[in-house]
DNA sequence: AGTTATTAAACGAGC
DNA sequence: TTTAATAACT
């Protein structure tokens, strides 16, 4: 938490931060030659003017809504004279925070943009948590589980119910109790009001889960926000304390807030109802995280006496990559409707290109960009890629590095899904907080210190029949029985080597953490040797060249980073389990786009959702085909078809300038060859505006023959194989019994068949493998 | 205890 | 194509 200090009583803020205030305007927007307005088109100055009670402005794509925002904050402060302390600006990602941060100082001063409060509804929420907390019984310093945690902790409470997986998949109850949270529901209520049997056993395992994440101290991203709820719910002093902290309240992105934030901002902006919500309808995809696309549409009725400003003149595209958006967004039906214009050039037409295959597609994109760099001296960082689903950047990555473009994808979040980076990270929250059993259990035994299964397992027994935490059970494992020697030499070397960072940290139980200024980076880096991660890394024989050793001095800068920006911040001094927490806090909450910069010099890849809030001069957006865009997932649901819709439609009005959407004839998913269907979303585009390009190779029978010219022995086994079993052909399988082949396929040297038993359900089997057995039909 | 081989299953988007 | 869980092996 780099960006402020922490929130405190406003009375005490004042008292600190001696503004000077001197060149205060006359009057609100009075003035017509106001610099920080008079650029300002007139609805756009209507809502940066805008001073007390409830505003909404309602942004079109591209309608400079950004500005209008940095713009309103800039005339609170510098010509209301409104503190900026007293200012909270919420934005969608911690990214958007820092740019907001940023663009608002160019205006004001230095100084003034720090006081600002702007993070995001997460980060607020830790902070938050961070102070009050204790009001709900929660612990100074806690863990925040990402999925990865909370699905390991699922599985804990299944295991410690005795319920199995295979019939409630983690992710499918973890995506429940995530609803149940985002409507405020807690396990009482939602066991209280479940009726059928899955819903009863969710219950059960929400219960199951509140106690694990409780017992180790941590909380998951929708925990972060009920609690807050919860806190202001319960303890209206402190409530009326942050009201009084935060007169201002601006939302970004409003269209996709779900219930517990909408709560949240109701309750900070009950007393003084100064709230200001941007957003648009027509960009809401965030359905599926519980975001409520009412929360927007209903504002009015929310916070009475609301004024309501459109924008709806296009600055950013062309008006053919307009009229594209305009055409296709119409055909969501339930969607009050908007006039989107501009005044911008025609510019060129919209480009729908169909290839043969992904590759072809994916050297189409890259093709066309290298042209338009070589050509028209377009910067690599203009330019992007979007698609759907993650998976789908790996063709269009390959064909940038065999072109040697440079390029980067949005995916922040990647990084610290590395087992080794995950392994490191799990050491320092163990250490920051060793009730978080969850990473504790990861780590006990990696990399391999002798503790066994076994001996975890005994070590956990021993920790319940004790009723004392895991921790506290390592160091008292002598006295559980059935340790041998070996394993309980392992066990007590590793509660040391704990202990000893925890003392240096100096969070150890005999040395109160009054340590301060030592340096993280160091520390990290004697946590990563000590616990013998950085040997396992540089000796892993699965590893490719020494990347994870490599990855881990990466995670050593971004600690070195962390540090420096505490330094420029100018930051107290501050105690190492201080600066430890903090980190591992931003490790948490880092979005996916975050990681993509301005300055690279390199084409961003990134999904379509991630690009919300960016523009490009020039995109492309793959993959237009059913299945796909809209994704597979969404069909036979109107409301999700059209969020499906509002996603493309976020895509296409990114782009200022040039706009590709393509499709491959034939798609390898689950590796496998299969025929395409266009995307319905292609056929809505206007024909005045679009370019319909073919890409096809030069001779497709060229292509075809070669295909099969160049199969290996293997391969053509393959194919005999699939000869053998057509679909409809019934079979016997050793285990499976008898059933009827629905699909065949090869893919290299293995042929795949999907079955679909009598018994068992359908299958996909490896014909190579699965000694299948031809049944002739009686 | 620990490593390696095999096999099934996953993939929807993310704070 | 990659990952997670399980079996087999050292």
């Amino acid at each position: 938490m780099p960006d402020d200090s922490t929130i405190s009583d406003p009375a005490n803020d004042a008292a600190h931060d001696p503004v000077d205030f001197d060149e205060q305007a006359p009057a609100p927007g009075r003035d017509p030659a106001d610099p920080l307005l008079d650029d300002l088109t007139p609805p756009q100055r209507e809502a940066a003017v805008h001073v007390d009670g409830p505003l909404l402005v309602l942004a079109g794509a591209g309608s400079g809504k950004t500005r209008v925002i940095t713009r309103r904050i800039a005339h609170l402060v510098l010509r209301v004279g409104i503190a900026p302390w007293n200012i909270l600006a919420i934005t969608f990602t911690n990214k958007a925070a820092g740019e907001m941060r940023q663009r608002i100082a160019q205006l004001v001063s230095e100084r003034q943009s720090r006081a600002l409060t702007v993070c995001t509804f997460h980060s607020l929420g830790v902070r938050l948590l961070g102070q009050y907390g204790h009001h709900l019984g929660l612990p100074s310093a806690f863990s925040i589980y990402d999925s990865a945690d909370q699905q390991r902790a699922v599985k804990t409470a299944l295991e410690a119910l005795e319920i199995s997986t295979s019939n409630f998949p983690p992710a499918k109850i973890l995506q429940t109790i995530s609803a149940a949270k985002n409507d405020m529901v807690d396990a009482p209520a939602f066991a209280a009001s479940a009726s059928d049997f899955f819903t009863k056993t969710v219950a059960k395992v929400y219960t199951k889960y509140q106690e694990i994440l409780q017992n180790n101290a941590a909380l998951d991203f929708d925990d972060l926000l009920f609690k807050v709820a919860l806190l202001f719910k319960h303890h209206p002093e402190a409530l009326a304390q942050l009201q009084q902290r935060f007169q201002y309240i601006l939302i970004d992105e409003y269209q996709d807030t779900n219930h517990v934030q909408f709560v949240i901002a109701h309750a900070l902006a009950a007393a003084h109802q100064n709230i200001c919500a941007t957003g648009d309808p027509d960009q809401a995809i965030y359905g599926w995280r519980g975001a409520n696309i009412r929360n927007i549409l209903d504002f009015e009725t929310q916070f009475p006496n609301a004024k309501v400003v459109r924008l709806e003149q296009n600055y950013r595209s062309t008006g053919n990559i307009l009229a594209a958006a305009d055409a296709l967004i119409r055909n969501n039906r339930h969607r009050k409707h908007k006039s989107l214009w501009t005044e911008n050039e025609t510019g060129e037409p919209v480009r729908l290109v169909t290839s043969d295959d992904e590759r072809q597609e994916a050297r189409y994109v890259v093709e066309r960009m290298q042209e338009l760099h070589d050509k028209e001296g377009m910067p690599w960082n203009s330019m992007a890629v979007f698609y759907r689903i993650n998976s789908l950047s790996r063709v269009i990555e390959e064909e940038f590095r065999r072109a040697v473009v440079p390029y980067q994808i949005a995916r922040g979040t990647a990084f610290y899904d590395r087992k080794e980076i995950k392994d490191a990270i799990a050491y320092l929250r163990v250490v920051s907080n060793p009730a978080d059993e969850v990473n504790l259990l990861r780590i006990i035994n990696t990399p391999t210190r002798g503790i066994s299964d076994g001996t975890s397992k005994v070590l956990q027994a021993h920790a319940v029949a004790r009723h004392t935490p895991l921790f506290e059970a390592l160091h008292t494992a002598a006295l559980s029985t059935g340790l041998n020697a070996r394993a309980l030499a392992s066990v007590t070397r590793f509660a040391k080597a704990l202990d000893g960072w925890r003392a240096e940290a100096g969070l150890g139980s005999d040395v109160p953490g009054t340590l301060v200024g030592s340096s993280l980076r160091g520390f990290v880096e004697r946590v990563l040797r000590e616990s013998g991660l950085e040997e396992h890394s540089r000796t892993d024989k699965t590893d490719t060249d020494g990347e994870r050793l490599a990855n881990l001095g990466e995670l050593i800068s971004s600690v070195q980073q962390y540090e420096d920006e505490l330094a420029a911040a100018d930051e107290p001094e501050l105690t190492l389990a201080a600066k430890l927490q903090g980190y591992l806090t931003q490790v948490s909450l880092v979005a996916d786009v975050d990681s993509v910069s301005a300055d690279q010099g390199a084409v961003t890849l990134m999904t379509l959702h991630a690009a919300k809030g960016l523009e490009f001069p020039v995109v492309a957006i793959i993959a237009l085909e059913d299945g796909l865009l809209p994704h597979q997932r969404a069909r036979g649901n109107e409301q999700e078809m059209e969020e499906e819709r509002r996603l493309c439609f976020v895509g296409i009005t990114r782009a200022r300038r040039r706009l590709f959407m393509t499709r491959a004839r034939q798609r390898t998913v689950f590796g496998q060859r299969m025929p395409t269907i266009e995307s319905q979303f292609m056929r809505e585009l206007p024909a005045g505006a679009i370019e319909v390009v073919d890409d096809q190779a030069s001779d497709p029978w060229q292509a075809d023959e070669s295909r099969f010219a160049g199969l290996s022995d293997q391969r053509r086994q393959a194919h005999d194989m699939a000869g053998q079993f057509p679909p409809g052909q019934m079979v016997r399988h050793p285990q499976f019994g008898l059933g009827r082949v629905l699909t065949i396929t090869t893919a290299g040297a293995q042929t795949r068949a999907q079955v679909a038993f009598n018994t068992s359900g359908v299958k996909t089997l490896v014909l190579q493998y699965a000694n299948l057995e031809r049944v002739s039909r009686t």
